[in-house]
DNA sequence: TCCCAGGCCTTGC
DNA sequence: GCAAGGCATGGG
């Protein structure tokens, strides 16, 4: 069991912002994570976060994964003067940070995540997993969990197109399938994308059908960890309009805009910006676990 | 019934 | 090169 301040590290507000669609609240104040085929437990109460886990595999798996060598502070500080909207935004998500994802996890998350709400993605990814991962088990507790790998792309090439519609995965199965096969054959070798910088490794993404701007923008944030990375969706071209008409200040957050772009994403998404109950939709119902 | 959800591909000019 | 239109599906 690993304790820490959840003044940096808000499970609550990442699991609401959609960054993973595999980090779900499971009970009040109860959020499980599916990660590198590894299942992990954790209780935000206050200020305190509990990770069910070792201190072993806290050091040497999630610490990494929630980028805890990163200081949000010092980003957060850069939006205070210039910028009041934004400050909002910062102040709100406060708790947010980028996480370390598996590249292929999230290429095919938001391929999946194109004109899709964040309740129904998660439902999508949860089906795809079921029939095409890994059944896996874990004792956190004491108590066994039953929970499912995230399927590769060897497991998900060659499987007809209406397979995976019948996940409710719609006119993206066709995305699917062809992503798969495209990086089993290594048509787009993912491991040397890894090594690239963000211009070259965006570039690269984009050959991949089913893959545009912005779901390239957010694999290279999410999965690559290229912090300029600043995906525009919906919510961002609505924020732009209403609120950077000039234009968004990227020099100012050279290195970090990605950062600032899932504080503005989630303030749209869940604070007073989105007005209209939009936290009360996006909010997961806690959901058993089987 | 209509509109929207973390867009992208195809077509026609 | 660029603007439209089409695309699955579920929820409000």
């Amino acid at each position: 069991m690993v304790k820490i301040s959840a003044q940096d590290l808000s499970i609550r507000q990442i699991s609401e912002s959609g960054q993973c669609f595999r980090l779900n609240r499971t009970a009040q104040d109860r959020y499980a994570l599916v990660a590198f085929g590894r299942y992990l437990e954790m209780e935000q109460q206050g200020g305190c976060l509990t990770l069910f886990c070792t201190q072993e595999e806290y050091d040497t798996v999630w610490s990494r994964y929630f980028d805890m060598e990163n200081d949000y502070a010092l980003y957060r500080s850069a939006a205070a003067d210039a910028d009041p909207y934004l400050a909002r935004a910062v102040s709100f998500g406060s708790g947010i940070r980028i996480l370390r994802q598996d590249v292929w996890e999230v290429l095919l998350s938001f391929i999946i995540s194109q004109q899709n709400n964040i309740k129904r993605i998660r439902k999508c990814i949860e089906t795809l997993c079921e029939r095409y991962g890994e059944r896996c088990s874990a004792a956190p507790g004491g108590q066994e969990i039953c929970y499912y790998t995230f399927p590769g792309a060897d497991a998900l090439a060659g499987v007809p197109e209406e397979d995976l519609r019948a996940c409710g995965l719609g006119y993206r199965s066709r995305y699917i399938v062809s992503t798969a096969e495209s990086v089993r054959d290594h048509k787009v070798d993912l491991e040397a994308v890894k090594r690239m910088d963000f211009r070259a490794a965006k570039s690269e993404l984009l050959k991949l059908c089913g893959v545009g701007e912005k779901v390239a923008d957010c694999i290279c944030l999410f999965g690559l960890h290229h912090m300029d990375a600043f995906p525009v969706d919906t919510h961002i071209r609505k924020i732009m309009d209403e609120h950077y008409p000039a234009g968004f200040p990227f020099e100012r957050y050279r290195g970090y805009a990605g950062v600032m772009q899932q504080y503005l994403f989630y303030y749209d998404l869940c604070g007073q910006a989105g007005r209209t109950g939009a936290a009360e939709r996006t909010a997961e119902k806690p959901t058993a676990q089987s």
